[in-house]
DNA sequence: GGGCGCCAGCGTACCGGTTCGCCGGCGGCA
DNA sequence: TGCCGCCGGCGAACCGGTACGCTGGCGCCC
């Protein structure tokens, strides 16, 4: 491979001058610029990724780290490391994968090799311990989840506490006293997943001030136990005909567990939901639901990221993304 | 951030005995030895990534080249990558996502930048474009996905081929002698997903041979519409009651659909399938298919990398890994 | 016509590691 | 006791870029 040293000697100047024509920072006059210009195209010379980071100390690249947690819906993953990548590659970054079930070692790792300008972290949890190593060494990066405490790092991610309080009213308005909270597993609760806790706690409050009555039924891990579970629940008769259903398995099965018992929405059930728009695009799901915003959450995701490459000081920002709902009709008065 | 200077003035050795304890390459006394990793604690040392590439030019990571087909079913996407990424971690190794619709500019960005020692690509369709480039620099990478012609580049996947007659076979053996083949949507097989068409090559070959007489049915791209389909197909007395399945959409909703209509597995049909696992996993499917294996896949596709990072010269090899078939009771002899 | 200012281009130091040739001291053997 | 060989540690060059201070030539203005 070509370097700027063969370049500079193919177009009869200095390396530097050679350098000055790549980075664009010092004016070159144009009967030189294009000797180089020529010259780099025909040795077919690009510059070392490697060599330039070493030099600038920016590696033009970040690192997203996930998680992977048995009781999620991990498909919805795919979608955010898609739109984080090419939200990414507009400010000329690339994404390093961190996957390993250690998170806190990849953290570590990555401060400490430099081997990224900054980290976007994924799956987060209420006292989530890869925050620690990134706030004790003011390492570039931003959460996307809103943990209770964010040690002071950049955090974005959907306000589900407002979608919640959304769907609550929708069903309240459409005159619902009692509603099932069809929710994620418990595990995940209980693990602190920021989504699932911001949610299941602002459906709870506004149930509460807007006077419905919510059954929480959390649903098991495994799939074969969700459809059942979900099969009793609305076989039941004395269960309510509204839902509200934050679990996006569930989501997923609700509308043929309905018909294959021969109920209908809404006629049967009302039913609102969130859920990852994936899932939603995939299986045609057909639910007033709120939606779930992977490619904007993302965006803002890298944007927080490169405003605080450029500002390493400025104070920590947690953005909340407004839902918005998509009606659909599956909500009727009650009978 | 601590250099390797700062642990070599620490210790008070030079810093190339550092760099003999950091590499491992040259034999370093005890003493000695222990005194540097007093001073790489104490500093928290820990070698800067960009400047050992460049100087050993290793970069120690792997592109990922993700290509992203609406017709295809995407979440099996990211068991791929995590998959890939756990897998590459074990010699080492880092996974850059590329998941830019240009696959080609990619492919020759992380050529020319040396951004990477190798690359995997996925999505392979067969006179895939991704190639050339790779082809006529000699760079080392692994497909995953098998195309008529690999143009002398390692490549890997489960052997569809052998799936689909094992799943043909499964049918014939229990009496079956009309059997619907449930299929990706036909500019899957227009763009040449490789996958899909050796799939639908080899069921069609198979069947001849065994004498089972096999309808065509490709389903639409949009859900909504593979579920309508899908229901008019099962509620038509004139279609066979055997199903051949390769397409995750309809293998995810087909049960349901099924059993609105009141039909069972395997009284009323016979079902058989190649789906992803993720979605297996996710859905609780319980048809006899043949596993994916994404795991095993994407093991060999980096094991491959690592042969050819280490042998550039060797010649191209081309694995397909044997699939199996698990029995899960979804087929029935014919009334 | 002479002096001054501007700026294109050059040279060099540096980023943080690795690698390799060399040197000096020590131990073993005659 | 003297010589030789071995090897642990050192120094310098190098990987391929960027950044910054300097210089020399040109044009403008007085």
């Amino acid at each position: 491979m070509a370097t700027i040293g063969d370049v500079a000697r193919e177009a009869g100047v200095s390396r530097s001058t050679v350098s000055s024509v790549l980075t664009g920072r010092k004016l070159v006059t144009p009967p030189t610029r294009q000797k180089i210009e020529a010259a780099i195209e025909k040795l077919n010379f690009s510059v070392n990724a490697g060599a330039r980071a070493l030099a600038t100390s920016r590696t033009m690249s970040i690192g997203v780290v996930v998680r992977f947690h048995e009781a999620e819906f991990s498909p919805a993953l795919a979608t955010y490391l898609i739109d984080l990548s090419d939200a990414a590659r507009e400010y000329g970054y690339s994404i390093v994968l961190l996957t390993e079930a250690d998170g806190v070692a990849a953290v570590r790792r990555m401060i400490a090799g430099r081997q990224v300008d900054g980290l976007i972290l994924l799956s987060l949890v209420n006292g989530d311990p890869r925050l620690e190593p990134i706030a004790s060494a003011g390492f570039p990066a931003v959460l996307i989840g809103m943990p209770q405490d964010t040690m002071s790092i950049d955090a974005v991610d959907l306000d589900f506490a407002a979608g919640a309080r959304m769907l609550v009213d929708h069903l309240v308005d459409a005159g619902h006293d009692h509603a099932t909270f069809v929710q994620w597993p418990v595990e995940l609760y209980e693990s602190g997943a920021t989504y699932a806790v911001r949610f299941a706690d602002a459906a709870r409050q506004r149930a509460v001030d807007r006077g419905l009555h919510l059954v929480e039924q959390p649903l098991p891990v495994e799939p074969e136990l969700v459809r059942r579970d979900l099969a009793e629940l609305v076989s039941d008769p004395r269960k309510p005909r509204a839902m509200l259903v934050h679990n996006d398995t569930a989501a997923a099965m609700l509308p043929f567990v309905l018909h294959e018992r021969g109920l209908r929405i809404p006629g049967d059930r009302s039913v609102v939901s969130l859920h990852s728009a994936e899932l939603a695009q995939l299986f045609a799901l057909d639910v007033t639901s709120v939606a779930s915003e992977p490619l904007a959450v993302s965006q803002v995701a890298v944007e927080l990221l490169m405003r605080r490459l450029n500002a390493p000081d400025a104070s920590a920002e947690s953005r909340l993304i407004e839902p918005s709902l998509i009606l659909r009709g599956s909500v009727a008065r009650p009978a």
